[in-house]
DNA sequence: AAGTGGTCTAGACCACCTC
DNA sequence: AGGTGGTCTAGACCACTTG
């Protein structure tokens, strides 16, 4: 048969989701209790259930005890970005990756950094700034601080064999990561290590990572002209 | 109790986590199998299911059949977009929005938007440019080509009334979503749209929408100079 | 061929929230 | 206060994939 069987919680799923599709349900409607559609479509509640939950995940519906299960009035778009370490993503495109330290030194957190890790500027940071080279030509721009109150073992990591990105997420797993996206006119000296145009538009991931209450790591990563962040659902 | 049960699946998830926080299990290592991890925590096995699930989504380990479960060796940062209708997001920031249509017209894709679409030259398509405005100034730039062979009744609607963003997001669910995320030096003729300089770096966001197999929209969204895409996990 | 995760069931109880 | 979704269990069978 093409699709899944009909009692499957996918096809439960789709089932569900066609009505919303042809307008049997419309965004903001009830739906019926999960046990009646659990009657009607011949499977046990459980299996409903599971339906519901992905297409809850998807945004497509929303659910409350006693209140039912509504389609959502207001649909939103959901993507899930998924962003590799800058050497896999390197090596996945089929490039030669390396990665050269432009430079590295340890002082006290500048109010910026203090203020995103939610730290006295007293703390010790380190400051890590490294361009990933693929194929010979810059991939990315790293600008890396890192908590040492929280890592206090980066300060011996040698950072001409692994980056920093890679270290610390082979041996520092995060609990939290906020992610922002923006689009940026390089600066002089950063466009001479890009090879690009001072002024040229870039694409720039800033990413804070948490382990508990405690901050790990931020940076800044501004990716070749023309890099395209590419997701799909 | 400060966490939840131990017993829950959110309990047994965390326990699992936080034995690879802790370097008990390491990226790369086999996890015992689920049985063995009911028995020693003392919970279903659907418990330790629905917990490993939790993780495997998250990105953290990996689940095969009979391969059993393993850390995930090159952790991937995941994080979902959402993407709100730009009238809903304006009115969330407590702005007045208000939208204009800028030009409107019918005819043939062009090749970029057939080859978008996987659809010949012949089939008809609308164009939409659209300027979003929050509290009287240029939030959003959208440049959108409809599929009329999919979406037929489009032909018929007032853009004066409705936005055809917010339109098609209530009238046409999609099931299948592309999105790309990229930076780019603003043309002249945008730019005096956007009120800002030629040139001027612009986060641009691209999306594709389908139902099935067919092609429903392609928008080329340019987002105000500074704007920032903001998620959380 | 056999071991592992994936799913389904039926039933029970719980937690939350509207009515 | 009662109805709804959320979770847990125990057991069974299935599907995939590796050895």
């Amino acid at each position: 048969m093409s699709d899944l069987d009909r009692t499957s919680w996918q096809g439960i799923r789709d089932q569900i989701r066609e009505r919303i599709l042809d307008s049997t349900y419309r965004p903001g409607d009830k739906l019926p209790r999960d046990h009646d559609i659990a009657a009607e479509l011949e499977c046990a509640r459980s299996t409903v259930q599971r339906a519901m939950r992905s297409l809850a995940d998807d945004g497509i519906v929303e659910r409350k005890r006693k209140g039912g299960t509504i389609v959502k009035p207001d649909p939103v778009t959901r993507a899930v970005l998924n962003i590799p370490i800058a050497r896999i993503e390197i090596e996945n495109r089929g490039f030669d990756y390396r990665h050269h330290l432009i430079s590295q030194d340890i002082g006290a957190a500048p109010p910026a950094i203090a203020a995103q890790f939610g730290l006295s500027q007293a703390s010790p940071v380190a400051h890590v700034v490294a361009l990933h080279m693929a194929a010979g030509r810059p991939f990315v721009l790293e600008d890396r601080w890192i908590s040492l109150d929280t890592v206090p073992e980066f300060r011996s990591v040698d950072l001409a064999e692994t980056s920093a990105n890679e270290w610390l997420v082979r041996h520092r797993p995060y609990s939290r990561c906020d992610v922002q996206i923006h689009a940026t006119a390089i600066d002089a000296d950063d466009a001479q290590l890009m090879g690009v145009a001072p002024g040229a538009a870039m694409l720039v991931l800033e990413r804070t990572t948490w382990i508990g209450e405690k901050p790990i790591t931020h940076v800044k990563a501004t990716h070749a002209e023309g890099y395209r962040l590419m997701t799909s659902s």
